[in-house]
DNA sequence: TTAAAACGTTAACAAAAGATAAGAAAAACA
DNA sequence: TGTTTTTCTTATCTTTTGTTAACGTTTTAA
């Protein structure tokens, strides 16, 4: 995908959230970035302050931790989506987890620098301010689901849960990456799996 | 505390996020709404559109589930603090959750009319949606934590975690609450309670 | 293409958690 | 104050999970 076309479907997938005009768009995107990473590349790491907002449009990643030596996956992100290490961008503090490429994928990058140029240049302002609350509802709320699932239900039903949604995570990841996700052991996933075969 | 007060606890509390002139503060707190609710009422109930987004300045209350017949305690807050049931107040839904006065508390209420004022009246709109952005990034922040800590750690060292941040919540809150939040039974905390003093 | 690494399942045992019930202590409240 | 309700702990038993290790299969990479 040549980065016109990029960033079109950036802009398209924003329209969720927020319709730029041409003159609007035309201002923001000329400091749009656009990268290329391979496979098991990390898009961001521990220890380091994130000065990047992604957007992925072709690939897909994983989020983890290293814990006592071993790695944690902690969430997984497809094309078309944002990816970033939020805390580590918003509070401009060196980050705890990785984020890895799952494939080869790319991304349309908006630096911390040009997120700032966006929420203060005047024609643009108003609504990135609003875009940037949108996003930050929207995560809000589906981290609410997750936590709500991690403490009302069992590690069997948040599998069957993620049966019924996330078709394209089962089909893709490895299981012990989906261990990790569901907060158990990935010989506690095999189990289960049995058990709901049975 | 008189409403005046009230409102200035209010003020004193955003300025961690954003700092309204007078002028702008008078046309804002014009919309604000004063409540008292006794322990054990209602301040979101499952399956009614929250249309309020409260500061609680005085008291404490939790968020609960009903699970299976059984409450399930999600979350507390403790004045001062926001307090509302996101989810539908963002997005006109009805609720899936309760929340509930943990003792006799007093709010500022901000309607999602008011809210809406202030997010398009002329000389709020731009302060009003970076606060918006910046609260819902705070308290995204807060959930990355916590799901965090349910995937990279045992029901014993969440407690532990808990033990070391809240020191307000360990000695205010009934420990089956407790329980809840860490995602296990109240049988299972009061053994690993047992287990650490050993 | 071949060697090495990663992946998923299973087994065996230990540790922890869930469910249920009983009883004591503390808190609520009338 | 006295009674009821809530809260917390403990015990027993069952179920589930964690841990470690082995094995066959698949994927990766040299």
């Amino acid at each position: 995908m040549d980065t016109l076309a990029a960033t079109e479907t950036f802009r398209d997938y924003l329209s969720r959230y927020i319709t730029y005009t041409d003159e609007e768009w035309a201002i923001a995107s000329k400091g749009f970035v656009f990268s290329t990473l391979k496979k098991k590349a990390y898009f961001a790491e521990v220890g380091k302050v994130s000065n990047e907002l992604g957007f992925i449009y072709k690939g897909s990643a994983r989020y983890l931790h290293i814990r006592n030596g071993e790695e944690i996956t902690n969430y997984f992100t497809f094309a078309p989506d944002f990816i970033s290490a939020y805390k580590s961008f918003l509070r401009r503090e060196p980050g705890h987890n990785y984020i890895q490429m799952l494939e080869d994928s790319e991304l349309v990058i908006v630096t911390h620098k040009h997120w700032h140029f966006m929420l203060e240049h005047p024609q643009l302002a108003h609504k990135t301010e609003r875009l940037g609350r949108l996003i930050a509802e929207h995560y809000l709320c589906c981290y609410d689901d997750r936590v709500a699932s991690f403490v009302t239900k069992s590690p069997e039903e948040r599998y069957l849960e993620l049966l019924d949604e996330g078709k394209e995570v089962i089909q893709r990841i490895p299981q012990h990456y989906i261990a990790n996700f569901l907060g158990i052991t990935p010989v506690s996933l095999s189990r289960i799996r049995r058990r709901i075969l049975a």
